[in-house]
DNA sequence: TGCCATGATTGGTATATACCAATCTGACAT
DNA sequence: ATGTCAGATTGGTATATACCAATCATGGCA
């Protein structure tokens, strides 16, 4: 009648991420091989190996036959504290920004959510909107989804006049580290366009997200949806070939 | 002495691939269940889900416990800030790339165009349409614009088989090396939505680009505008690109 | 000293087996 | 008709075992 059932594997995870997270581990690290792992948690090798699969898909370690298997470098490019900041940006480019909160619940997560952020089905998140606004005009909606694990009592803070990720940083020690996100382009439903002040089934962009802190712990899920008129993303690009998680190869 | 090796479960991963590209399996069919796919290809249950696995990575398929494993529906997924080879990233993906000229044209450009490509205002330029279908479904209307005094006679190659740039590389000695670019929601207007197959005022994402070549000159204008509910575009944090990272911006 | 065969090490692939967990189906009771 | 529950179906987890492929370290040879 244990509370939800964590399969080993994903223990095997955890316990990993606190090794690195204590700095036992630290890039670069070789790891013990598959086998003495195996021997180490008292598993089979297979279940060592779902473990690293998980790490590896997340980016912590390197994987190279015949040699080891390694911590990589942590991949902090374009951080949270730079890329997050929509303040500070627009204020930069000398508008007014504003910012409304539209709702603030702490709620029983979908499963889907709940797999996202990997908690079980049970345990509760905080999920609110947030209305962002350039000189006085609606540009984008914001929509988190907090594991409440993390983050206890976060409803007593003002998201209206603070970041999320700053009060996860400075009242949780949570540091968000890199996120996973898509852009699409959407047509807004009616609630969305009478927030955001445009017609029902008007252009938008969604950006969904799904954030890490420095351990890999998923911390928010979430999206972001901006009017489609009053937002343009800069992409520059060169040629040079990017290594993205997109590419294609036989290798996860 | 024989051949690269190719694990078994690649082999099935490019056997489900073929399957899909064909016509076989399309969008929302459902996968026999995996201990009977281990009899029909003659393996252990296990390598069926380590092909299965693959597949789950790239997107192609969705697996829910209890219910089965099923086709998704296709979207192109590409990072924000790479924008090319259209064609090798889809066929890496499983499925058929495709390309039909809209319009081929040597015209006078407009003003704005001619001061985008810092040419003389008489200079003629080679402007045209491309219509790119994955799996025969359109998913993309690509616009260039290429001084003509850059590339003469570029009418007589046939666009439909192969790269714009790679004709400029390999005709013409000219390297595309940086692009400026840029992203945004907006509606279809009726005549994109025809060759597109979709509704007028349907979401779509656009994309403007400047690209130059090696020496800083700018050689191609034009834009990517894609159906809004086939693409997707990756924009995690896993791509370096922090100089030029996705910007917000206040649209004018 | 320098090179390179050779075996040990390490991750990768594959089989066989068993049981768990989520979902769906259909018979049955109301 | 409608709701409910038991069993079947299907993907998920885990063990034990074996061999292959890439890499590395060692020691002998030129």
């Amino acid at each position: 009648m244990s509370g939800p059932v964590i399969p080993v594997y994903m223990q095997i995870v955890d316990t990993m991420l606190e090794r690195i997270e204590q700095g036992e581990l630290t890039p670069g690290d070789r790891l013990a091989p598959e086998r003495a792992l195996a021997g180490d948690f008292g598993v089979n090798r297979r279940t060592i190996r779902q473990a690293l699969e998980v790490l590896e898909r997340r980016g912590l370690i390197e994987r190279r036959q015949g040699s080891g298997t390694f911590i990589s470098e942590p991949r902090m490019e374009r951080g949270a504290s730079e890329f997050f900041h929509f303040t500070e940006r627009i204020r930069q480019r000398g508008f007014a920004a504003g910012s409304e909160v539209l709702s603030l619940e702490r709620v029983v997560p979908s499963p889907f959510v709940a797999t996202e952020l990997e908690i079980s089905p049970d345990a509760e998140i905080y999920r609110f909107h947030r209305l962002r606004t350039i000189s006085s005009r609606p540009v984008l909606i914001e929509t988190f989804a907090l594991p409440a694990d993390l983050v206890p009592g976060f409803d007593a803070f003002d998201v209206t006049e603070r970041s999320v990720y700053e009060i996860m940083r400075t009242e949780y020690d949570i540091h968000v580290a890199y996120a996973r996100q898509s852009l699409e382009a959407v047509a807004l439903s009616q609630i969305e366009a009478q927030w955001l002040g445009a017609s029902p089934g008007a252009p938008a962009m969604l950006e969904r997200r799904l954030a890490f802190d420095e351990q890999g712990r998923p911390v928010d899920f979430g999206t972001d949806l901006y009017r489609g008129d009053r937002v343009r993303f800069v992409t520059d690009a060169a040629t040079v070939a990017v290594p993205t998680g997109t590419e294609v190869s036989a290798a996860p």
